[in-house]
DNA sequence: CAAAGTCAAGAGCAGTGCTCTCTTTCGTGC
DNA sequence: GCACGAAAGAGAGCACTGCTCTTGACTTTG
């Protein structure tokens, strides 16, 4: 919003804000299935059909939600990662997975809606939400691929045999990010990274029931321990 | 169905596992949140008003749905570990696992219905799901079990500290299950339960992004194999 | 100051979950 | 073989939804 545009152009962006706000207030409220455009409108002191003058449909809203979202978790991700000293592997690693789930605690709804079921008859547009949306499996990359450069990587578990097609795209997914680290790790990687949301999305999405776990945070912190192990991530 | 039943009751239980059968195909193109009472009687050629003689309400369809997922699935897993050597653990794991992965890519809706974002406003009614809803986590215990009992889990990983009251939630654990294995077997368990899962939903969501794995099977294959170590469970 | 651009309002369409009342169907006991 | 009553279906109606289209008023710009 700079001072350089015109009364429209702020006030157009101040109206755009506001409309993110209150929809992700009603994501939290009511989830992505029932947000609706109209109670948007409610809550924004104005008429329904206007918010089609900033909106183009539904589906642009949610994708201004879902861009939302991936950069609060990513800003998340990033501060609390940021707090570790750099040579603290396994510690940037914890600190990723902790904000990582913090963040889904203190926001369920928008949690489903980037991490959840897909939203019916709505596809993210690519070129809006890659880039926010890579920020948390970027960030763990870098741990390993530091680790890797480090020397400190420990195989604790063994190596299953890598096919030549799998190898061929953590070729390129090496080539595309720069990095150094070889098959084996790149792709234990992967397994941390869908484990950490699978393990964050059982304990959002109440998969463990009602009354299993007392000590929610000591199971995950057990889990994030195992992983980080797996991982072959050294104590600090 | 039994021959013993009436006429009546019968017809009854078609209508029921028709309204079922087209509910869940509903499901699958159009998603829990858009699945309408109303769009089933028409695909039923019934009027709205007369599925309300068979099920109380939207929430008890979508549990009638839930229930003969969780069965389903159940099913496939226990047919697919059902044909491993009972002694071959390993085997047995990933035999479950890829019993799940297939499922769920069979029956993306279904899956997402069960392990995806909670449907806005519908709570689960415990007393009807949570007995078919654990026979995934059932069937995985039962290998941690058997393979503590034979005497071949390998401690691959660290074990993490346990803290008093996570220990008090895994006796509990094993009490209930009567299970003999200590509680760093059953933690790990858990976390081997909630990442396989986050492998199959980043999967099933699409959450790896459309062309990053061209090899999606050996990649699964790969994160069962690290999963399978990490749970110390032996080759065959 | 007038043209161009921007925006809010409202009516209206097609759909939703659900309830209520009325009619038809059909199995069963006699 | 048939009359009865329970079960099932039909239809209207209420209050809601996302979204489109038209109309008229306002603001910025040349």
């Amino acid at each position: 919003m700079p001072d350089s545009a015109t009364p429209r152009q702020r006030a157009r962006a101040q109206t755009l804000a506001d409309i993110t706000r209150i929809g992700r207030s009603h994501l939290a409220t009511e989830g992505a299935a029932a947000l609706s455009v109209r109670a948007v409108a409610r809550d924004l002191g104005v008429v329904s059909s206007a918010i089609y003058r900033y909106v183009r449909s539904r589906d642009d809203l949610l994708t201004l939600l879902v861009v939302d979202g991936y950069d609060e978790l990513g800003d998340a991700v990033d501060a609390a990662e940021g707090a570790v000293a750099r040579d603290d592997l396994r510690g940037r690693f914890l600190a990723i997975g902790r904000a990582v789930r913090a963040w889904a605690l203190r926001e369920p709804a928008t949690y489903a809606l980037l991490f959840g079921s897909p939203v019916p008859g709505y596809q993210a547009p690519a070129e809006r939400t890659t880039g926010p949306g890579t920020r948390v499996i970027g960030a763990l990359v870098r741990v390993w691929e530091d680790a890797y450069v480090a020397g400190v990587v420990e195989a604790a578990v063994p190596a299953p045999r890598i096919p030549r097609a799998l190898a061929t795209d953590a070729r390129r997914v090496r080539k595309e990010l720069d990095l150094t680290a070889p098959d084996d790790l790149l792709l234990r990687g992967v397994l941390g990274w869908a484990a950490l949301f699978g393990c964050v999305s059982f304990e959002v999405f109440g998969q463990y029931g009602a009354d299993t776990f007392s000590a929610p945070n000591d199971l995950f912190e057990h889990q994030l321990e195992l992983l980080a192990s797996t991982m072959g991530l050294p104590a600090a």
